[in-house]
DNA sequence: CTGAAAGCGCTTACAG
DNA sequence: CTGAAAGCGCTTACAG
């Protein structure tokens, strides 16, 4: 483990000015800071004081905190089994709270003892991974491809499952078939599109792209969606719903509607935990192993910080990001009671 | 802030034995331990490393985890509304698994930087609570009543609310009413079941011990029970659940089983998230609000944080006790479609 | 088992 | 903005 000397000697400054660096002091040159959190993070430096623990692992919202959701809560879960197997501790933060001003994230990430972090993002905050990943700090993204250089991340490649979920309701007769997309753009989202795109052309069915609508993933979503298909002329007989809450909304909506799944119409959803078993009818759905994914986060992330860190050389020659690690994982299809025949 | 100096000068030893003490080593005495550790917990010594944050509140499982149960998932959404009004970072910790050999709790505490404790158990682990409390170590037990002296708790009151829902049946006209405990007892189940006797006595029906019946509490659990149900002669025409999955189980198994909801069978069952919407039908409910006991947590932990430490007097005279905060939160019935008439 | 003293990692006035 | 040196909080051989 490097200490302030070993990073001052490798960066050619005094201790006193890694000090400065590593605690954000004002009075500092951009280019001394520059170097000092190269090599920090580089060396993966963290603070030590005895024997005081520096094993944590931080679960990281970047922007709006989706905890409590079905999603997080099974990652939640999937990474407490990952704590357990590789000996971390885990924090949860925000980002963007935790965060002084100008301070940079692995200096936030130092100075909260943190070791590794787990990225939780939505499109806007993309960026905030970007940066984290630039200044070197191991973290690994969960959920989202984001296809940003130097971003490792951990992703549920749903494309191929999307398109056996459609398959599905073209092999039941279903012709007129929508999807629902959030009203956010992601790569999750837009690998869904694909496979959609991909079932109907195999079914030799044209893209109409007023059968894409999109809601907020949210229940009342998808009643609104309910009610948007109800309300088109000739209606869908089957819909795509790549989000679990907005599918659940969109049964729940059905049956106040007068509805009947599947006779009328037939929902295929997508569910990260158990939410296809809690409906009724229960849900066909493409299946996404969060607990999985949360393990495999830890797992990932002590590869990171296993793989022995860059030796702190006397001098500072390239920018050597850290290893970037991609995983993908399985996604599953279930055909259970939401999914019928193609009504006449 | 104390230093080990102070802790050394009030203990009566040297600042060596108290770093021993701190560090768990084997070579001191048992009255050293006692009187560092005593000192240490009253005064809230935390190791500081320059300005290495200290502000971190840890979320403890003694016994099983439920990390991810709707509960669990909804108490975490309220800690983190708690870190953001309070200023706390949050660590999820395994008690049984994080300690060392022989380390006292609060050391293990101590170790990680972690000021004080928001604690989840189960009846085996009460005595770990018994245990932190007895170190005087700053932590309240969320989500169960635990009558030990010294014990902090937040807890949900049900057994009015139980009261209200079994007088809803009875409204309803429904005379053989069968309550469902989970099969691992605790005061909240016994509030439940306390609620349900004096509903029945207030509506004049006789206690029979053969309606109480046993479940676990998962979705298995409820389908074994409307089983069960359903074999009694004569049959109940409703029954109070009192656990979240096994009420949604019931509902699954009873639509299965061609037991009709509400017609055939009223089913009032619990939540403390948002499952009673997610069912079919939308589930009459004792509700609980676990966002709320999150925040709470947090809130009575930043008022036990806040009380001025006894100060570290030049002799320990008593054994203090941190401050007990005890509190209630409140449930409500919420009446939806899983209730109706009894049957004639 | 304990304390006095040396040592380690980090921070911070002080001087430039 | 930076470094040499003093200082702080903690730990750890060393000696008893």
């Amino acid at each position: 483990m490097p200490s302030v000397r070993d990073i001052a000697k490798s960066a050619g400054v005094s201790v006193a000015t890694v000090s400065r660096v590593l605690n954000n002091s004002p009075r500092v040159s951009d280019e001394a800071k520059r170097k000092v959190l190269e090599v920090a993070n580089r060396s993966r430096y963290v603070a030590t004081v005895g024997k005081r623990s520096t094993t944590n692992i931080a679960f990281v919202y970047t922007g709006e905190s989706s905890l409590g959701s079905p999603f997080d809560a099974t990652l939640m879960r999937g990474m407490a089994l990952g704590m357990e197997e590789f000996g971390f501790d885990l924090m949860v933060l925000d980002a963007r709270r935790a965060r002084r001003r100008h301070e940079a994230y692995s200096h936030m990430f130092m100075r909260k003892g943190i070791r590794g972090a787990v990225l939780r993002t939505t499109a806007p905050t993309v960026d905030i991974c970007r940066q984290i990943a630039d200044e070197g700090f191991p973290a690994v993204v969960v959920g989202s491809r984001i296809e940003e250089p130097g971003v490792s991340y951990i992703y549920s490649d749903s494309r191929q499952t999307s398109q056996e979920a459609v398959d599905h309701l073209t092999g039941l007769g279903h012709r007129r078939i929508a999807v629902c997309l959030n009203i956010v753009d992601d790569s999750d989202h837009a690998d869904r599109l694909a496979g959609y795109r991909a079932a109907l052309a195999s079914a030799g069915i044209e893209y109409d792209e007023k059968m894409v609508v999109r809601a907020t993933a949210l229940r009342e979503g998808g009643a609104q969606l309910i009610r948007r298909l109800m309300g088109m002329s000739p209606r869908p007989t089957a819909v795509f719903i790549t989000d679990p809450y907005t599918a659940m909304g969109a049964l729940n909506e059905s049956r106040k509607a007068g509805v009947r799944v599947p006779e009328d119409l037939s929902i295929v959803g997508f569910d990260d935990a158990e939410l296809r078993y809690m409906v009724y009818p229960e849900m066909t759905a493409v299946c996404q192993d969060a607990l999985a994914m949360g393990r495999e986060a830890f797992s990932v992330l002590n590869e990171m910080l296993s793989i022995k860190p860059a030796p702190v050389s006397d001098q500072v020659k390239t920018t050597s990001r850290s290893t970037v690690i991609r995983r993908s994982m399985q996604t599953w299809l279930e055909v259970h009671d939401s999914t019928g025949p193609c009504p006449p």
